[in-house]
Formats: C-alpha cells, sequence, structure tokens
DNA sequence: GATCTATTGTTACACTTTGAGACAATATTA
DNA sequence: TAATATTGTCTCAAAGTGTAACAATAGATC
C-alpha cells in the first residue's frame, strides 16, 4: 500500500463514524484494529479536495459496510488541540511497514467532523481497510479503550441520539422492514439505557401515527403472536 | 494592513458565527459589512496552528464585541464544495487594497464550523474588523442578501436555537440579569415567531423552578407593577 | 379619597396525556 | 380441554395544558 499523498485530499481535516446497529438486544458500534498495535478506534478518513464533506462519509461508510443511502447524522466537530498526538498515527503507519517522511501530512493536527449513522445489522457486509486487522460490532456497553478522543465522540454520539430519538424516526433504522412492537421497544430501552412500560409504549407509538399494520407473525412459541409493523413511507 | 500569512493558521478550516441579540421586542443577529462591496456576511475567522477551535471563536467573538464568557454553542460544519468561491474572497481582499497573491490561501476551499452565541444586546461594543466598514444588529426578519452560504448557515442556526428552546437555559442569555415575566415570554415568542398565552407561560416557567423572585418593577404606567425575576445560579 | 383603566398573578375547569394495572384474546403445549 | 406465556386493549388515577375568569394593584382622573 502506498501512502496516501496530500495533493489528493483536503489537510488538518478528516471524519469519525459512530455508526450504531442493534442485534441480540444490545446497541452496538462499529470499531476498527489497527494491525499490530492492539488499538481501536472509529472508522473514519479524509476528505477529498474536490469531494462534499458528506459525501466522503458516504464513501468511507460504503467501502466498509457495503451500504449506500445509510441514516446519516452529522453531531460534532472536534477541534482540541489535545487531539494531535503525532506519535499515535506514525505507530500505526509503521506497524504496516510503511516509510513516514518527516512532516508527513497526516502527522499533523486534525480538526474531526463527527456523524453517526443507523444501519440494520443484518444488511452489513464488514470489510477492513488496508491498516486495519478488522472492523467488527462492539456492544456500546463493553468498548475497548479507542485512540485519541474517540471515546469522548462515542460518548457524545450517544447523546445526540437519546435527545434526538423523539424528535427523528430513529427506530426505524436500526430494525429490518418489518418487526413486531417489542423489537421496536428493545430499540428504544438499548438507546435510552433504560426500561420502558410496555403499554404505554405500544399506546404512544400507535398514537404516532407513522406505523402500518402487517401480518402476524407466527414464531412457534406457544403464546398469542404479535403483529408486524413498519414505518410508514 | 499586512495579508494573514498560513504560517500562522489552519488552512481550510474557518468558523462562522450567528450572534443573537433581543431588543425592542425583535430577535437580531449581527453582521458585517465589507468594505466598498455592499457585501454582507456572518462574522467569522480563521484557527491558529495552535489554539482550541472553540477559543478561535471566543477570541473573535471578543474582538468584535468586548465581550467574554459568552453563551456557545456549536451547531454544525458546512463542507460542501459549492461554497468554494475564490472571486468573492479575492474581490473583499482587493476592495481593501491588498495585493493578493496567486494561489493564496485564503482563496482556497474552507470548510466553516459554525456556532451561535446568545449575549445581552446592552452589553456589547460593536468593533469592526480590517476588512470591514461596519458590524451592527439587524433583524432576523429584514436580514439583507449575504455571501456564499451564510444564509443557509442563519437559517440552521435559527432553527437549531428553536429546538433547543426547552431544553437550554436560552432565554437568560439574551436578557439582563434582571427581567419581567413578559420580557422572557417576548423572547421566547420571537425565537418561535408565533405568540405564546400569557397564563399558560407563567405558569410553565414557574413550574420549572429556575427562577428566582425580585421585588417589583414599577415603571410609572398606571397598572400593577410586574414582578422581577433571574435564573438561579 | 373614590373611581377607573390597564396589566399582572392566581385560580378554576375542561380536556389531553401519561403511569400503572387489569383484562380479554390467542398460539402453542400438556 | 386446560394451562401458559405473551399481546392488544381498556380503565382509572395522576399529572400536564389550553382557556377563561377573577382578584390585585399602580397610576390617572375626577
Amino acid at each position: 500500500m502506498p501512502l496516501p499523498e496530500v495533493s489528493q485530499f483536503i489537510p488538518h481535516l478528516a471524519y469519525d463514524s459512530v455508526v450504531f446497529g442493534f442485534s441480540k438486544g444490545k446497541l452496538k458500534i462499529l470499531l476498527m484494529e489497527y494491525h499490530a498495535t492492539g488499538w481501536f478506534a472509529l472508522p473514519g478518513g479524509f476528505v477529498k479536495r474536490n469531494e462534499n464533506l458528506e459525501d466522503a462519509v458516504k464513501r468511507g461508510l460504503y467501502e466498509r459496510t457495503g451500504l449506500k443511502d445509510i441514516y446519516l447524522e452529522q453531531f460534532h466537530t472536534f477541534g482540541n488541540k489535545e487531539r494531535h498526538q503525532p506519535e499515535v498515527m506514525e505507530k500505526i503507519l509503521q506497524a504496516n511497514h510503511l516509510e513516514v517522511p518527516k512532516n508527513y501530512w497526516m502527522l499533523d493536527r486534525f480538526f474531526s467532523v463527527a456523524y453517526y449513522a443507523l444501519i440494520d445489522h443484518e444488511k452489513v457486509t464488514l470489510t477492513p481497510d488496508a491498516l486495519s486487522d478488522s472492523i467488527s460490532w462492539y456492544e456500546i456497553e463493553k468498548l475497548p479503550e479507542l485512540i485519541l478522543d474517540h471515546g469522548k465522540i462515542v460518548q457524545k454520539a450517544l447523546h445526540t441520539l437519546r435527545e434526538n430519538l423523539d424528535r427523528k424516526l430513529i427506530g426505524g433504522n436500526l430494525l429490518p422492514e418489518k418487526f413486531t412492537m417489542n423489537e421496536l421497544q428493545a430499540v428504544y430501552e438499548a438507546i435510552l439505557g433504560e426500561k420502558l412500560r410496555r403499554t404505554s409504549f405500544q399506546r404512544k407509538m400507535l398514537s404516532l401515527d407513522i406505523l402500518d399494520r402487517h401480518e402476524k407473525l407466527f414464531t412457534g412459541k406457544s403464546h398469542k403472536a404479535p403483529y408486524l409493523y413498519s414505518f410508514r413511507p
């Protein structure tokens, strides 16, 4: 792998993405593990000289998840000078047997525009990039330590997600097309980190008039079968 | 005035600020008018190489308003490539009789991190910067046309301000230390762009338990005098 | 000083929303 | 057929909100 050249990219500017997914009742995010360092980081990248900011994020997400048309929200730009730790990036590059020139642009100070994404856990095809061993799901409750300020970025993403939960149609993006009311409630509970009342939740969701009710889902369990719902287009 | 050198600043990165004030029942923002162009813009600036992003914004606001400890919220970063219109900055510099070198850094593509600020209209001492004729207040309802995407930035700031109105203590930052309930209501109405019910508003504000009630304000008018309130520290 | 006017602070009442639980419906097992 | 677990709906109380009425009062008018 050749070293990226600064002529292709905007210097000093990067993005990081907090990609949320939901499976087995848990809220999870995607993390990358860099080669030979044991270091974990958010999936991020650089913006091309002639590329829209949001398109750069979509490009990065497409390369790593295979998904287009992802639900994306920009939530904060991190610009403290304490973010600048050139030895971190240097070690990551060296661990890939790359010869890092003096004053190489990737070692400069970077400002990072952070986005969160919501995706259907089942639909992704995870592909690590050239610098990393793996990209995979980690429970939001059990994250490893992350490089730089990525831990703070995750916390801020989660906080924003909670604030937006009532105002934007978030639940649907984390579930398949059709889902039961119980599954939707589990998503809300995982995001909020608290239990909700079943009856109140059902009444509230139905009163919002944003769900379509479909056929019942027979799971083979010995009890009443729940209806399937979808978000009204 | 000498041209700023790129060695001092982070290239490709700027900030813009939407500074809200309230007077005579109207919500207003600060705009600068550039020399000899008739062009209006938001107060903005660049980030020094060794400066925190937020400190750069505070520095710019201090230079223009004389205020420190300003209520600041970052709300979005604008990064579309359509923002890049080098002829605009070139004309602004030329109008100041500056010799603009070829490939001068200020003509490059810029990403702008946008903040809104809330200040007490009475406390400011407005000082234009070297490139502008004036900095002054404009009613949010009667803004002139702005350069680049600054009109969109204002709209997004206003939208965010409305969304945050219930969740953050916004009203107090736009008023003097002590104020009447009517003045507070006028701030809310100006931000939301709609009339509110007097009695519901009073009950709601008092029930939040965030206001201290002080002495009455005697204005000389022939009716019951209103109490003064302040936000509880 | 008595009365009038405009505005403020509070209360009353209807209506809506929410919390908490009860209850009926039902898919499968025993 | 009865038992069990879960779902969808309803009930009732508690809390919150829209609306209007009412009482309080600072100054003006007589």
